[in-house]
DNA sequence: GCGGATCAC
DNA sequence: TATGGTGATCCGC
């Protein structure tokens, strides 16, 4: 392949050899609990064998080259190290240590505990037939947790499926159920409360908590307190988990894995003991510490073991960023976080989507849409607005790249992240990828919206935020219904039809931004997904449980409001959530049941705008709008129009799909 | 501010 | 047949 010659790197692995399974260096061999039996010759070449040739096998050793370079790049560095050099590097480094040591805090007891193979052991729980038989979490493509006598064959967390079947053909296939999980890491929850109020959760399956007080008051070992909460977390969920206990958090996670599952390992608050801890540790077993860096240190450096990191901290501090060099001394130390963090703030949000890959504009245009529609949901649901909008995508051949706008003002809609993340991908066409993402960031430092806190908008539109129109039956707000719907508020961009469906990236027609879906809106009703297999996975992270967010006050100030559609518009993102005519399992209509596969894209369109022209019709016929003002009243009647005359021509199919033709001859606009 | 990369779960 | 999704951070421009 050009520009990946072999780098010799002398680390022994040679490449072209009799086992070039040993080259292909993966992630799946790296020692984890339960996988200590495990024959790792053997999986590492059936990983090698399932992978061998593929697109993402080139491209892992594409990434291989990339590093080895980097790894020679940093011998060479290395080597021309002076004396001089040197002794600055020894005494800066020096320092450096003297004075992390004199910030060592030993006064802390923190724990960490770890739920052994959670969603397994959740699926197990609901389904005991799985008990003792091999199984696994995840699908063909992607593993998430894998239980005990499946790591027995190797099979383990982010492994592909058909590679892990390979590895144990009796393997049984479970399909992640996050509602499930949730469930349990709330129950799990609700123990560690008991401990620690302020406990920090790294995600549904494990968390940090700081005994210390509870050690003190109950004159308690650190060690009765974990083996207590390990029992009072099995006792709420049948579920067992394993705990570390150490003076900082850091090493305290290093501990919850050593007599996982279902075991606690305490490291005393004593400098020697921590010492000594940390001198034989492997470096990878470091948190931030993961397979690159783990090369890099060992190839450079020779750097094994956490000790290791002291005794070379002069090389360290020549060749790493400052910062890089301290953390990596930090860990030589043995030292971590032991203060609670303040709390802290999400500072971005994103979604994306694999799929096979295309190069079919249509459809990448499509997937583009649902992701903003998505992430707008998202946001809305946070209060969030952002200006920097990242496009992500994967290439076919597997490579990522991104691209970004930082915009004047901040947004939230669909329809402007849509807007925007047309542009970027345009600019990159054509191109056959695999994944799409969006992700906003630099938020605005309030909330976008507040139910309670009333903005001009909303208040001149709806009179009431908490009561929107909703055209699915409110199963959770019963009385928000009850009357006329306050607000009618859907912006005639989103009805507007995209004639020329088949470059759907040249610009906008009609109106500022086409939409392929109809929006309509709702309020506290759970949302649909759109397929079968889309896992909205709220990951329960840090920031979810922090308190004090909700009371995060939304101004309106901030937002740069020039025109009126825009007022229209920011009416809409902060009164409301939205919903979509969804395709259920991408094929489906939630509203009416009709089947439409996803490559029928202009009748889609076409249907969605007739249920859009159906719900504008009912609510005509029996809504008043009050206090709306004339402009915004005149914009919808003339959508509603439009729409209508649309229905009209639908209906005469009988509501059949229209002939593809049609789409073709309708160009006359 | 952008883009690539690494890391964790 | 087939190698995930979300969020954070760091580095070098």
């Amino acid at each position: 392949m050009e520009g990946t010659e072999a780098v010799t790197n002398g680390d022994g692995d040679g490449d072209g050899g009799d086992r070039p399974w040993q080259s292909y260096h993966t992630v799946y061999t790296t020692g984890k609990a339960g996988m200590e039996g495990v024959d790792k010759e053997k999986v590492q070449r059936v990983v090698y064998e399932m992978s061998k040739g593929s697109k993402y096998f080139e491209n892992e050793e594409r990434k291989e080259a990339f590093i080895n370079q980097k790894i020679d790049n940093l011998r060479i560095q290395y080597a021309k190290l002076t004396q001089a050099d040197l002794a600055h590097y020894h005494k800066v480094a020096d320092r450096r240590i003297v004075e992390l040591e004199a910030s060592r805090d030993l006064s802390r007891i923190w724990l960490h505990v770890d739920m052994d193979a959670f969603y397994a052991a959740v699926e197990t729980l609901s389904n005991p037939t799985l008990q003792g038989k091999p199984m696994a979490v995840g699908s063909m493509s992607m593993i998430s947790t894998a239980n005990y006598e499946a790591r027995k064959f190797g099979v383990r967390a982010a492994m592909p499926g058909f590679i892990a079947r390979k590895l144990c053909p009796e393997l049984i296939f479970v399909p992640i159920d996050f509602k499930k999980y949730t469930h349990y890491s709330d129950l799990t929850r609700k123990v560690f409360r008991m401990y620690d109020p302020n406990f920090i959760a790294g995600s549904l399956d494990e968390a940090y908590l700081d005994i210390t007080e509870v050690c003190k008051e109950r004159n308690a070992k650190s060690e009765e307190i974990a083996q207590e909460l390990r029992a009072g977390v099995y006792e709420e969920t049948g579920l067992t988990c394993s705990a570390g206990v150490a003076p900082n958090r850091l090493l305290a996670k290093v501990c919850s894995d050593i007599n996982k599952p279902n075991g606690q390992y305490v490291l005393p608050n004593d400098r020697m003991a921590v010492m000594t801890f940390v001198s034989s540790l492997p470096i990878r077993k470091i948190g931030g510490i993961g397979k690159v860096t783990e090369h890099i240190l060992k190839e450079v450096f020779g750097i094994n073991t956490c000790e290791q990191m002291l005794e070379k901290s002069s090389y360290l501090y020549a060749l790493f960023s400052q910062s890089t060099a301290e953390f990596f001394c930090s860990v030589g130390l043995g030292l971590g976080q032991t203060g609670s963090p303040q709390v802290r703030f999400r500072k971005s949000i994103s979604n994306e989507r694999t799929f096979s890959a295309t190069e079919d504009e249509v459809l990448l245009h499509k997937k583009l849409v649902e992701l903003a529609e998505m992430l707008a949901t998202d946001m809305q649901k946070e209060g969030l607005c952002g200006r920097t909008l990242t496009l992500k995508l994967k290439t076919a051949s597997f490579e990522v790249r991104t691209r970004a706008v930082t915009l004047q003002q901040y947004i939230s809609s669909s329809v402007d992240i849509l807007k925007h993340a047309k542009k970027l991908l345009k600019a990159e066409l054509p191109i056959s990828v695999r994944l799409i993402g969006l992700r906003v960031s630099h938020f605005n430092g309030d909330r976008c919206s507040d139910p309670t806190q009333k903005t001009i908008t909303n208040f001149i539109t709806t009179g009431d935020a908490n009561r929107n129109c909703s055209y699915f039956p409110d199963v959770a707000d019963h009385d928000s219904v009850s009357d006329a719907e306050t607000s009618l508020s859907i912006d005639s961009r989103q009805t507007t039809i995209q004639l020329d469906w088949r470059d759907p990236f040249v610009g906008n027609y009609l109106s500022d931004v086409d939409y392929q879906s109809c929006v309509f809106q709702k309020n506290g009703v759970e949302e649909v997904k759109t397929s079968s297999n889309d896992v909205t996975s709220s990951h329960q992270s840090g920031f979810t449980e922090a308190p004090g967010s909700t009371s995060f006050q939304g101004q309106f100030e901030g937002i740069n409001v020039n025109n009126e559609s825009k007022l229209l518009e920011d009416e809409r993102n902060s009164c409301s959530q939205e919903t979509t005519m969804l395709w259920l399992n991408d094929y489906k209509c939630s509203l009416c049941g009709i089947e439409l596969p996803p490559s029928f894209v202009p009748e889609r369109l076409e249907h969605s705008d007739f249920h859009l022209a159906e719900k504008l019709q009912k609510e005509e016929s029996r809504i008043h709008l009050p206090s709306v003002p004339s402009r915004s009243r005149s914009q919808k009647d003339g959508i509603a129009r439009q729409s209508k005359s649309k229905r009209q021509k639908l209906s005469q199919k009988e509501g059949k799909y229209t002939p593809i033709d049609y789409f073709f001859a309708k160009k006359e606009s």
